[in-house]
DNA sequence: TCTTCTGCCACATTTGAAGGGG
DNA sequence: ACCCCTTCAAATGTGGCAGAAG
């Protein structure tokens, strides 16, 4: 392995990064249970964020005592998920009670697999909506075409460097191995998993931009798509029918090229940090299986309101009451150009970006953020095509790295198809590499091995 | 038989081009 | 010319449903 790397990137990290597939890598990667003295106990007071992420102090491998500023007061335990039997419960409670209801637990834990810069913290921004589904165990729709996901995976960042720039990506990983059925209203396991389908990394529109940008509005990833297509050419995140996944955020480093200040790069590989929220976690399936998850997905979804009760499609196959309901559009768009003269009303009928309106409707009054929220993926030119284009011109120097990752590249069957018509193969192809890099230190199937963070 | 998947549908939002006023 | 707002229509995002597929 490292006869492949150029010499200024065979660093010591790196060698960390690249062996973490065996567990003699974890420990060198986590901290493992001799460095934590504090057993996990659900029933303890201590509560602990939960609408941010934990900070894990990340520590050198090979260099503890430089990092130990780094280490926060908060005491870990590291846990093994057990193999979860049956249920959809979180990893580590399954080990105590099946379909544990997760909204009910002062915790929650972490599963980050990577945080090389302890400053960084991450918000999910809509975690209400997104615990109201987990306690229904959330269902994604997976489709031919891709899906988007719903809630959607919107996060505020804090800690960047402001000057700095970030390449911001968000993939879809395996929870465990298993395959799963929904029986009798419950979620079941039926046998092992289909192998996943690795390598497919959604960047945020906004990833070429500075720290200071990328921590001015939360970060939507309204666009990502989902999709049970193996021979998927829109660059969308595969997935299998029936098995339980959870999204991650990867935020990297971006290091400026020396003879080319236009022109950056993916720092090395030690920059990378990957945040994972378990409240995101869901089964993708092609049709709804719980009527519950269908009917909190149809009152918050703005897409979804013609599925609402009142104007729902109990009426759907009357003429008349499809008429009527044509009129009454017709007379709110009407009440609306009325008036449109005042400000607010103007940034009310205006169009927002659809997940914005995830309050139930027994809610009236949609908070602030309808109004203040900007529109993180207006700069978004819709293709990925050209967000790689983009990467190609002005993010990713390939002198740079196209070296030491391309011996990487062929482990990655996963190419971009439109990407390779662009230039750059797979093998420079940043996000590419990227998943490659992440796999190193992460495979999916052995990233069970979270954090719990307890208070103290 | 049973479970899972697909295509099409009605209803809704979003987008972006075109037009108008300042 | 420019910019901002409005209008409008096409494109796109929803879950239901029936039947196909396995």
């Amino acid at each position: 392995m490292l006869s492949y790397l150029q010499p200024q990137l065979a660093s010591e990290s790196m060698l960390a990064i690249c062996s973490t597939s065996s567990d003699e890598s974890n420990k060198l990667t986590y901290p493992n249970e001799e460095d934590t003295n504090v057993h996990f106990n659900p029933v303890s007071t201590g509560i602990i964020t939960t609408s941010s992420s934990a900070r894990i102090p990340y520590s050198h491998p090979h260099h503890h005592h430089h990092h130990h500023h780094h280490r926060s007061p908060v005491s870990f335990v590291y846990g093994h998920a057990p193999t979860p039997t049956y249920g959809f419960g979180f990893g580590f409670y399954e080990d105590m009670s099946p379909f544990v209801d997760t909204t009910r637990s002062p915790y929650s834990f972490i599963h980050t697999t990577k945080r090389s810069d302890p400053n960084i913290d991450v918000k999910l921004e809509n975690m209400d909506l997104w615990k109201r589904f987990a306690a229904l165990n959330l269902e994604m729709i997976i489709t031919k075409n891709g899906r988007r996901m719903f809630p959607t995976f919107k996060v505020s960042i804090t800690g960047l460097d402001p000057t700095s720039k970030y390449i911001v990506y968000m993939d879809v990983v395996p929870v465990d191995n298993h395959r799963y059925k929904h029986h009798n209203s419950q979620w079941m396991i039926t046998g092992a998993a289909e192998p996943h389908m690795p390598g497919r990394f959604y960047p945020h529109p906004d990833s070429n931009s500075t720290g200071a940008q990328l921590m001015k509005q939360p970060l939507s990833f309204s666009k990502l798509k989902l999709t049970n297509n193996t021979t998927d050419q829109n660059g969308h995140i595969v997935l299998n029918s029936m098995h339980k996944y959870i999204p991650r955020l990867h935020i990297i480093q971006a290091v400026s090229s020396s003879n080319n200040d236009t022109k950056l790069s993916m720092g090395p590989l030690d920059n990378v940090n990957i945040f994972i929220f378990p409240e995101t976690q869901f089964i993708a399936v092609t049709a709804y299986q719980n009527e519950d998850v269908t009917r909190l997905k149809i009152d918050n979804n703005p897409f979804a309101k013609g599925f609402r009760e009142n104007n729902g499609h109990a009426n759907r196959k009357d003429v008349k009451s499809v008429k009527r309901h044509i009129d009454d559009e017709y007379d709110r768009r009407l009440k609306c150009n009325d008036i449109y003269g005042t400000p607010e009303s103007s940034k009310r009928c205006k169009s927002s970006s659809g997940e914005e309106d995830q309050t139930p409707p027994s809610r009236v009054v949609p908070t602030s953020s309808t109004i203040d929220v900007p529109d993180s993926t207006t700069p978004f030119t819709d293709g990925y095509e050209n967000q790689f284009h983009l990467h190609q011109n002005q993010l990713y120097d390939p002198n740079l790295y196209a070296s030491p990752y391309s011996r990487f590249a062929p482990t990655y069957p996963f190419t971009y198809s439109t990407m390779a018509s662009m230039g750059p193969t797979s093998s420079t192809n940043p996000f590419t590499l990227a998943a490659a890099a992440a796999s190193r230190y992460s495979s999916p199937y052995t990233f069970s091995a979270p954090y719990y963070q307890h208070s103290n």
